[in-house]
DNA sequence: TCTTGTGAATAATTTCACAGCT
DNA sequence: AGCTGTGAAATTATTCACAAGA
């Protein structure tokens, strides 16, 4: 039993989900297109369709910010926007800056996304000197010596780091250092941080090898009549590993097949049943 | 266990839980990471860090890909980054294509992290005619009439969609009726696909909202316990809250345009609204 | 009617802790 | 000695299903 500190059997307001608060931004942009068409209420089931989960999960993730629905009505939609900003924290504002404008720190310093939530673009960073003054969406890019100064004088408590891996976490401990205790980091790398800052990453070539496990596994039961006995498959996949792994250690130090020259190309037809490893 | 269940969980074998798919590119990249220092092998525990995760869900999941390590010993880093691509798809070659070059398209098509793992950019595309041509990332974009033709003739089964929101739509289901079967959505808005296709979205807004989230509650539970938090913010929201909590008890039970009777039955006290939104 | 809000049931995920192999 | 692999426990998330209320 874990003694110690005591974590709170949580607080009513603060006890929400991380799941839950995930998916705020989701409803709240799904509310905001219907803020736009004017539309006064709307119920669970329209709500969830819009934001693509099922209604008894919204119902749910709703029931811990309150009890803000009409039963038989639905929800005002003017009202759940406003509370459900107020929740996420959106109703005050937030500069934020972004440090390394290349490609994708020009493209985040474009994103109306932002701006029209509370966030406010407060400081474009750049290392490189022949970038400082340079207007980036409307804003002149300033060089990295400004960093501190810049977090200090307008309050910066989230920071975006777009820099290439190899900077990310020098960046990322200047940022702290400066006072700025949240973090959206896109550098493929891992920031270490104290105790109380928080890192979200947004890695863009991870979500695309996760759809490509998905799409050989498609591939791969496509090719075969699935479900006689999958126990039996997995059984023999193992084993079959286990193979590898012994002529492996019987040829010495040489990989298997190289992770190169792998040209087989992925075809609509002439796919490779890839799921049983040779 | 040991029971005669009638219906199995569909998927048993192949059936590594989402949750651990979604962190193998973590892993693959720490150990990429450690094989380019030609470091040989690695403990779960030096890995877990490296990777940002604890040790035991790492080798929770990698149970589920089979027995890889060594007892005693830890994990040959070179065989693991093998299998785990494996296991990823990324031991094929997997042509992209990329719609929509802004800002956003740009910064994909020169993200060194496609090319580095088993990804190719087939080809970029863009609705505007005076795109057509012009060269981003060494490739030259071509126009949005040439789309089905582009993803049949490379075989493309995954794409990007990098466009407005307002253009997402179409341009998802033109690449699905092409035959494109996983879809990365940059859009900020919910893609309506048929089944068998897979879409994951990235949304670069959401996630600066959820840290919003954060950093309000930061701000509002450190009321005085930590050093000089000297965060004017934290105060403001802090009274914030309070003020509407205090307007709401005036107010008695009655919100001036709200759903009635938000009082005594679910009462997340604090947070119960009174103040309307225009 | 209709739809919300929510206990209870189910499922998924994480963490613990230690047997078993090197 | 040391580290993996994994049942079992604990925690977290989702779904069900229906009473309560407009």
């Amino acid at each position: 039993m874990a003694t110690g500190r005591t974590h709170r059997p949580a607080t009513r307001s603060r006890g929400i989900p991380e799941a839950t608060v995930a998916r705020l931004p989701l409803y709240l942009r799904a509310l905001t297109a219907l803020s736009e068409r004017s539309v006064p209420t709307v119920s669970s089931e329209e709500l969830a369709a819009a934001a693509g989960v099922n209604s008894a999960k919204l119902r749910k993730d709703f029931s811990y910010l309150g009890s803000y629905g009409t039963r038989g009505v639905g929800y005002d939609v003017e009202y759940l926007v406003y509370q459900i900003s107020r929740e996420l924290g959106l109703t005050q504002d937030w500069p934020v800056v972004i440090v390394g404008i290349g490609n994708l720190g020009a493209a985040l310093a474009n994103y109306g996304g932002f701006a029209s939530r509370g966030f406010r673009v407060a400081a474009l960073i750049d290392a490189d000197p022949a970038m400082a003054g340079k207007p980036v969406a409307g804003i002149a890019v300033q060089h990295t010596d400004e960093l501190e100064k810049i977090i200090k004088d307008n309050g910066v408590s989230i920071g975006v780091i777009a820099t290439p891996a190899g900077a990310a976490q020098q960046v990322c401990d200047r940022l702290v250092a400066a006072g700025v205790t949240s973090i959206l980091n896109f550098a493929p790398t891992v920031l270490t941080v104290p105790d109380g800052v928080d890192v979200r990453k947004v890695d863009l070539s991870i979500e695309l090898q996760i759809l490509a496990f998905h799409e050989q596994r498609k591939a791969g039961e496509d090719a075969g009549q699935d479900d006689g006995s999958d126990d039996a498959r997995a059984v023999a996949a193992r084993e079959a590993r286990r193979a590898v792994r012994e002529v492996r250690e019987a040829a010495g130090k040489t990989a298997p097949d190289a992770p190169t020259g792998a040209s087989d190309r992925k075809g609509p037809d002439g796919d490779v049943p890839a799921v049983m490893p040779a």
